[in-house]
DNA sequence: ACAGGCTATGTTAACGATAACATAAACAGG
DNA sequence: CCTGTTTATGTTATCGTTAACATAGCCTGT
């Protein structure tokens, strides 16, 4: 490795090249005015010193980072990453860098972490949920930059929302179920309240089989969101012990469902023919798993490639009011419910 | 939403609390010496005007950002990100932030990611694998930063390694399956050299064959790395069909392995009966399918946590020559190999 | 041939923080 | 009580780029 000496400046290359450091600069830029010659030169000048362009810098300068925030509350959940990949496909064309963190579920990391993006003065933000600290809202409001909701609808939103209501896709689904026939039917969820989808998708169940005039007490709560497969199991053991006559079970998302499937499977327990499963989330396993799942598609990419193309719409001047984007989930109807 | 006026700085703080800019400065770092009364003037003198510290300015003036970058093939794989934990979890303390980037498994995207990241000016910067393109390589070499591959033994490593023989893991698997009297084992893998770590595996597979005198041929290559369960299925239907004296199949990974599991279900093929599956990554899934899967925990969590600390060891100056941190992966066997 | 416009480039100052240096006041030790 | 050290604060210049303005040369149309 060689000495650390101080990397070459614009000065550098300007120098170099035989030009000022105004033209270098107007050189690293796509649409700017430069000859093809000057151009050319520059960047020849550029490479042979080893320059690399200073994007905090530039950044400090033009006042635009090209930065845009987003959290997630995990960083290990398909979903999740399928709405940053949308995201970031959407920005890449336009040069917008995805600052991206996770919260682990948790709203005081959260707030940690939207304070540390707005350090550093990103074009917009991007978060998961509606619900936020007092003072994390606080900092939102006043950003001064674009903000957008993601994966709910906030009843009173900060800025833009991009989203679906969990509360209304699970009771779209205890209807399907309800309309086959079926009266004692269970929820399996996380037991506190930080995954507050998880909450949403719970009450909605609730809501759905009261207004259908069914038992919505068959609820059990295992460990602390996100829950997954693990937990899906056991929660699936506790239910065949405690409530052996259910006759189908919605889980909160695809992982615990599968992993109640796999406790059935131990316990010689028919699924579907003595008892249905569903998930949440469409992910790949939903639709491998024997049998496969019953379960919601949320379209997480199209979450996320919505949210892009907002962003975009709005750092152009082009969308002002702040806009509702709503996503129709769809039931996906497997061979866990026949 | 109110009028986007001017967001305040330091002077404006400095101005409101009656101190001078370079004493606010000092108020928003822990360790400098500010009196206390001062300090609580100052920070309520910044809450009030809702004053939001400026990184850009800060990195600029101080050189220095904050950043480690990161790159991983995919956002969407439990293993990578749990080594994004390791590494967040182990640089939070220290206040520094992760610029992650993900490749899909393609070196150019590499290429164009780190050029983007250096313009950033990281600290360190943490890639994945050891394999990238020669101009990728040389803009790493000449980075003047830490530069760490992981997930990977490079023979001639750019500078720090935090990683495990892909080969090697794969060869005790091979040699634990002939030492239980196997010898007519395949492999199924992705189709292309794409996922370079899933070419090693896949290599290790025939060398260790090869090793033990037996034929290394059967090898099921299905769809663009990375493989996941749909082509782990796929390819599954293909072994069956094409070499049914096949005793044991090791996939690529767990996802596929599981993918595999399926389709011998869906087919009435006996698991471990007829056939053994094994996988790689010891994915949560590899331990709750029915019947479990064999696997090899790479311990991705400490590939990110030993990489944290080899950087923050290194910025600290407590680390100056090249390091090589090495891995060893365990072998998991379960129910699916008995 | 000349006003008006366009292209390629240069000059100056500024983005907002802080490193480096300076200093007044408070304090400690003999 | 005086010197030497520590603590709290201020002053100045600078990090590397680019916005804003300026200008020289060239082209276009009449």
């Amino acid at each position: 490795m060689s000495i650390a000496r101080k990397s070459p400046t614009m000065a550098d290359v300007a120098r170099q090249a035989g030009v000022s450091p105004m033209t270098v600069s107007r050189a690293f830029k796509t649409d700017s005015s430069v000859s093809h010659a000057t151009r050319d030169a520059i960047l020849k000048a550029a490479d042979a010193l080893g320059y690399v362009f200073d994007s905090t810098a530039s950044s400090l300068r033009s006042q635009k980072t090209d930065f845009i925030a987003v959290t997630i509350p995990s960083i290990n959940n398909a979903n999740f990453a399928e709405t940053v990949r949308g995201l970031a496909e959407g920005l890449k064309p336009r040069g917008l860098q995805i600052l991206l963190g996770y919260t682990d579920y948790d709203m005081a990391e959260e707030e940690r972490l939207i304070e540390q993006f707005l350090r550093r003065r990103p074009e917009a933000i991007v978060v998961t949920g509606g619900r936020h600290t007092p003072r994390a809202r606080r900092m939102l409001e006043n950003a001064g930059i674009p903000v957008i909701e993601t994966w709910d609808l906030p009843e009173t939103p900060i800025g833009h929302v991009v989203g679906f209501s969990n509360a209304s896709a699970v009771r779209d689904m205890v209807d399907h179920f309800v309309a086959k026939g079926l009266t004692r039917i269970a929820f399996i969820g996380g037991d506190t309240t930080r995954d507050t989808r998880g909450a949403d998708r719970r009450a909605g169940f609730i809501a759905a089989m009261q207004a259908q005039g069914l038992d919505a007490t068959r609820l059990i709560a295992v460990g602390v969101p996100p829950i997954s497969m693990r937990e899906g199991a056991e929660a699936m053991g506790r239910l065949l012990e405690t409530l052996q006559d259910t006759q189908a079970v919605i889980c909160v998302s695809d992982l615990s469902a599968f992993g109640a499937l796999t406790e059935c499977q131990r316990r010689g327990v028919d699924v579907p023919g003595r008892l249905w499963i569903a998930g949440f989330g469409d992910y790949e396993i939903a639709g491998i798993a024997v049998p496969a799942l019953t379960t919601i598609n949320p379209f997480p990419r199209d979450i996320g490639a919505r949210a892009a193309r907002l962003i975009l719409d709005v750092l152009d001047g082009q969308q002002v009011a702040p806009a509702r984007i709503v996503i129709s989930p769809e039931l996906l109807i497997r061979k866990s419910t026949f």
